[in-house]
DNA sequence: CTTATTATCAATAATTTGTTGATAATTGGA
DNA sequence: TCCAATTATCAACAAATTATTGATAATAAG
């Protein structure tokens, strides 16, 4: 029995001061109104209700009980259309992991669009290179760059991301341009920590004891002061790219591009803030990265 | 769905942290606390906890949801388990129509007797001749006094009630005392209203212009005063009797006793009270009426 | 006094429920 | 790194419940 469709059913029936009044109203049959009301006196193991064929009498448990009932009907309806509300309406707080770099120098104005259009929606963006596990740390959404491994988690590719090998003019003139990747091993190479490319480990770039750092921007700023070459997604280098501060190298053998992902939970019920959210930026990104002119 | 089963089975594995464990404590199998979660999740439109297969997370709409579900279960135990001790414990308000003379006569004992063994129920006497719908006017029970004519009503018999025609020694030594019914029509007879006996109007007794009341006890009181001869239960003329003031005649004559039933609406789901109070009533009437010596 | 309305009972058809077995995913330990 | 154990969920079926229809007793109104 569901007892919120019986207490439903009683009320309709005080209500209404008929079982049949009350059918009619609930579109249900008089009969099936008539076992409610007594089951429910059977699971209470109380008689709510006096009835004779004509009218309706509540007995004294009866009285409280449709009282209370009414109550947590009411609450019920509440705490639903709330939490419906929540879903449909995109509100409530939004908890985004996204990469560090990627954030300082491109989220700032896609957020700003994106709260302008949903003012309801919170934003709390946690900036953070390690791999986060968005269930267990409760984001609602992470931002990946790279290739994903296969995980229970879905994503949506929101732009592409493209790799360039560059050094800043300086550099260049002092120590030549490598016209090869083979010839990379004997450049200075600043190396990004969190990337280990195959091909350049065969090319035995990846030597160690070189220039190495977590942070792309800084590895980006030590080549635009002729520290040496760097592979870095053209999101951070483009802007020196623009101005002449670097120069792209090696152009035949830039790795292949890779994306920038929105990774989240689940596809099914899906809160809308998260949709909302993705949409937007999946708006932005769309054409041509704008750090690529 | 039982939304309500459906509520607590959330409630109980966020508490346990696992599906698995939840279901063990519920005692249903793990595949049912899934279903269930599901179709709550389903219903609401929204995901409310994300799970991996080790660990369960809500999301900001389970938190919500979860929390309010609490509340509202809370509520729903309180109000059951309140109705349900109205029904065990008898207690609350008995609404009780008497008859006006038999009551303030013979009640007040038994009354007294109930409260002092069921002191958590109150009780709210109305005394009143006139035939009343107890359950359209509210009553628990009524007593009443005669044959019952059959109705939707359930009786239960009390006590017999002797008829008994009496009248003052002063009465008869100045008219004589009538040896049948046939010579009552020589006599005064003091003519209860609401009594209509077959065998005194075909004995040509109910003339009209006499003296006629709807209170036995004025009745039995103008009989002791030596107004004539009246016909009363022995519950109101037993008294006068013992004492001598009145005199039974007619014995052979006497109408088939009649009875005191309790009346109330139901058998199923009787509330205690009304339970209580008719055991009660029915223990204090048993064996032999006071009255009657 | 008849007729219409009403609550409820009984029986059946349709739906839902809960169970079992299977599968994919994740964690902890070897 | 790989295997075993645990976990959530899916699929299919049997069992139970639900909602419908027709019937009945009781009551009120015309």
């Amino acid at each position: 029995m569901d007892r919120i469709e019986a207490m439903r059913t009683l009320v309709s029936v005080i209500h209404e001061g008929s079982f049949t009044r009350a059918a009619n109203r609930l579109a249900m049959s008089p009969q099936l109104v008539s076992k409610y009301v007594a089951q429910l006196e059977e699971h209470l193991g109380v008689r709510l209700l006096n009835r004779t064929t004509r009218r309706i009498h509540l007995t004294e448990a009866g009285e409280r009980y449709v009282q209370q009932a009414q109550q947590i009907l009411s609450d019920i309806d509440d705490m639903e259309s709330q939490t419906g509300d929540l879903q449909a309406q995109a509100r409530g707080l939004l908890r985004i992991a996204a990469p560090v770099s990627f954030a300082s120098l491109h989220l700032a104005e896609p957020l700003v669009l994106f709260q302008q259009s949903h003012p309801d929606v919170g934003i709390d963006l946690q900036l953070n290179d390690r791999k986060v596990d968005i269930i267990e740390e409760g984001f609602d959404v992470a931002l990946r760059i790279g290739h994903l491994k296969d995980s229970s988690l879905v994503a949506r590719k929101l732009t592409d991301i493209r790799l360039a090998y560059c050094a800043s003019p300086e550099y260049l003139k002092k120590y030549g341009e490598p016209a090869s990747l083979s010839e990379l091993p004997q450049h200075r190479f600043l190396q990004y920590s969190y990337m280990e490319d195959e091909q350049l480990r065969q090319a035995g770039v990846l030597r160690g004891h070189q220039f190495s750092c977590n942070n792309g921007e800084v590895l980006n700023n030590a080549a635009i002061a002729g520290a040496g070459i760097v592979l870095q997604p053209t999101f951070i280098s483009g802007a020196a790219l623009a101005d002449g501060h670097l120069v792209e190298i090696l152009k035949q053998e830039a790795p292949e591009p890779i994306a920038l992902y929105a990774v989240y939970a689940h596809r099914t019920l899906l809160s809308s803030k998260v949709r909302a959210f993705i949409d937007s930026l999946s708006d932005y990104f769309s054409g041509a990265p704008s750090w690529d002119m």
